[in-house]
RNA sequence: GCGCCAAUAGCUCAGUUGGAUAGAGCAACUGCCUUCUAAGCAGUAGGUCAGGGGUUCGAAUCCCUUUUGGCGCGCCA
């Protein structure tokens, strides 16, 4: 919340209170305890510009009637130097205010002075917070599903850092274990195959044709020399040569995502380093280990059975649950992918964050608790690590899922979507749907440059802006700093609407940090540039009024400034000219 | 079978911690540029908030239940 809008609200607060214990002093309303009631932005503007429920939560409390009671507490109510103007008790029981003409200067003074800085709040107080995402597997191209969870993931590393969070962005590359094995596996017999069509094809291997052009590219350099040699050196030496290079095409394509991860993290370097080990000495030293089969499991329902009663589940909703224990060790020695996992996140927090955010793939909803359980298991806070599950998104063409790239005839790749999709609108149309709905992603909208995409809507508001200051500027007005009184011209309800959706910047910011969810941000500025739209159809800026004009044009700037505030943490272009 | 997520206008979706007459965009129809970007705005029309119960001053929102769809219940990740 701005701090205008936060010191209105507060204040209000106060004073309501201040008014009810008054009304009890003097015998008016029953003495008891103070309801909790909310200060809100009423849907409708004839509504006031804040509302009070108080009379109607305190329906029980004072035994009165809710519009008698809110008479009662607006006849103690004291709004001397406040930005309250008026007020009216309405409907059942609400009471509306209404803002000043000064509260409008004063929300439009502090974008003036914070400038690129408006929006930023301590909320986070400075907390270190990890977001893990994309941590797509090494062993293929990008997909769709990466394209969804870069921008949601990235975005909400923007919205966080915005909020007073100290932010990490990691990237987890799956370069060992089992699908390492596999792709190996895979790599392996394309290459033989090359010399020799009847080499079989693994039955679990990975089918993609990009598996076949590595093959290739190393056969290209190395023919057939490793034909003849032990198999495993021909996987090594397979793997060394592609898995580099995936890893460096995942970057690339990132990069051109906009992209920037602190850290890629290799699964590798908690085997090599013991790490993983560890986890099971750990979890050994606690009992939660036993051996069967000759693997190592470790007790997951014990640990998730606490969990849960502890949530205040019954023992009969657990038991429905089917809970089973989670292999750690395999029985031919190799530790499973939740074994690396616990490792991971334990070093997580030992690199010293206090909060680990994940955006994952609702297919590995099942994963959630576990992991969870675990950091509790090894001595951690397990609600220090939060999931954000992100549905499927399909590609629509013509109103018809696709599922082929038109260019490869194979499945839709992340760098198939950015060759046909603007970065600017992918970002932005993958911020438009919450992370946990599934989602039709529109090709023929995303490619569409007019306003019907979103994002261009926006970019259009501020190139508009851009303009009327550009054209102002040319006939030779000083563009200056208003007085208070020039700022209380801006009355009409174009006006003041305007302002005080730009007074919501941080408050959204906050929410959007608080649910983790970026997409509101976008919704709100798309919103911005409605309001903005309306306000320029309604009022000219450039007037014979020289006051006004100039009052005018410093809404303009701070629309201009919520704007490109929005555009450029979301890293999406701020055109000045379209 | 059990669990997680969803269901709002013809289509795609908003709807803050429960609030006042459920909102946009697209599609359809009607208007607004001799003056700041019409990539814009204003208006008309469109609804059993999947169905049924419950909680309370008040429910699209919370609880229960039914139906429909997506996903998950591996020595896969």
């Amino acid at each position: 919340m701005s701090k205008t809008n936060r010191n209105v609200y507060e204040d209000l607060r106060t004073k309501l209170e201040a008014a009810i214990k008054a009304a009890q002093a003097a015998g008016e309303l029953p003495e008891g305890e103070l309801p909790s009631f909310v200060l809100e932005e009423p849907a409708d503007r004839s509504h006031g510009d804040i509302a009070t429920n108080v009379a109607m939560a305190g329906a029980r409390t004072f035994r009165t009637a809710p519009r008698k009671a809110a008479e009662i507490i607006l006849s103690h109510i004291d709004l001397e130097n406040s930005f309250i103007e008026k007020y009216e008790i309405a409907g059942p029981g609400f009471i509306n205010f209404f803002l000043s003409k000064n509260y409008f200067a004063s929300v439009l003074r502090e974008i003036e002075t914070d400038g690129d800085r408006y929006g930023e709040s301590d909320y986070g107080k400075g907390e270190k917070v990890m977001v893990e995402f994309v941590s797509a597997n090494p062993t293929g191209p990008m997909h769709l599903g990466n394209a969804r969870g870069g921008a949601l993931g990235d975005c909400l590393a923007a919205v966080m850092d915005k909020a007073g969070y100290d932010v990490w962005r990691e990237f987890y590359v799956n370069d060992a274990g089992n699908q390492i094995e596999k792709f190996a596996n895979s790599l392996e017999a394309r290459y033989l195959q090359k010399y020799d069509p009847s080499v079989e094809f693994p039955e679990d291997g990975y089918q993609g044709e990009d598996i076949t052009e590595r093959a290739e590219e190393f056969a290209a350099i190395h023919g057939d020399s490793y034909v003849s040699v032990d198999s495993a050196e021909r996987k090594q030496a397979l793997v060394d040569y592609a898995l580099p290079l995936n890893i460096e095409r995942m970057q690339r394509d990132m990069g051109k995502y906009k992209i920037n991860f602190d850290n890629w993290f290799m699964e590798s370097t908690l085997h090599e380093s013991g790490s993983v080990k560890e986890i099971v000495e750990l979890l050994k030293s606690k009992d939660l280990i036993y051996e069967q089969d000759g693997a190592l499991w470790y007790k997951n329902k014990q640990i998730c059975t606490e969990i849960l009663l502890s949530q205040g589940k019954s023992q009969d909703y657990i038991d429905k649950l089917e809970l089973k224990d989670d292999v750690l060790i395999r029985q031919n020695g190799n530790p499973t992918y939740f074994a690396a996992d616990i490792a991971y996140h334990k070093n997580k927090f030992d690199r010293g964050f206090e909060r680990l955010i994940n955006i994952w793939g609702a297919d590995h909803h099942g994963h959630v608790m576990r992991l969870k359980g675990a950091m509790n298991a090894i001595g951690y806070n397990g609600d220090k690590l939060d999931i954000v599950l992100m549905q499927l998104v399909r590609l629509m063409r013509d109103g018809k899922p696709v599922k082929m790239s038109k260019r490869t005839g194979k499945a839709i790749q992340l760098a198939d979507l950015l060759e046909e999709v603007p970065v600017d609108s992918a970002r932005f149309i993958f911020n438009t749907r919450e992370a946990n709905t599934q989602m039709d992603f529109d090709l023929d909208l995303a490619i569409q440059q007019d306003s019907q995409n979103p994002v261009y809507y926006v970019q259009y508001a501020h190139a508009r802006i851009c303009s009327i200051l550009r054209n102002i500027e040319a006939e030779g007005v000083q563009i200056r700093s208003c007085t208070d009184d020039e700022l209380t011209m801006l009355t009409a309800p174009e006006e003041t609407e305007l302002i005080h959706l730009l007074s919501a910047f941080d408050s959204e910011i906050v929410a959007a940090a608080r649910d983790y969810d970026p997409t509101k941000v976008t919704k709100y500025v798309t919103n911005v540039a409605t309001y903005f739209h309306k306000f320029y159809n309604a009022c000219r800026v450039k007037t014979d009024d020289e006051s006004l004009m100039q009052a005018r044009l410093t809404l303009c700037i701070a629309t201009k400034t919520v704007i490109k505030n929005v555009l450029e943490m979301f890293k999406i272009t701020c055109p000045e000219r379209m």
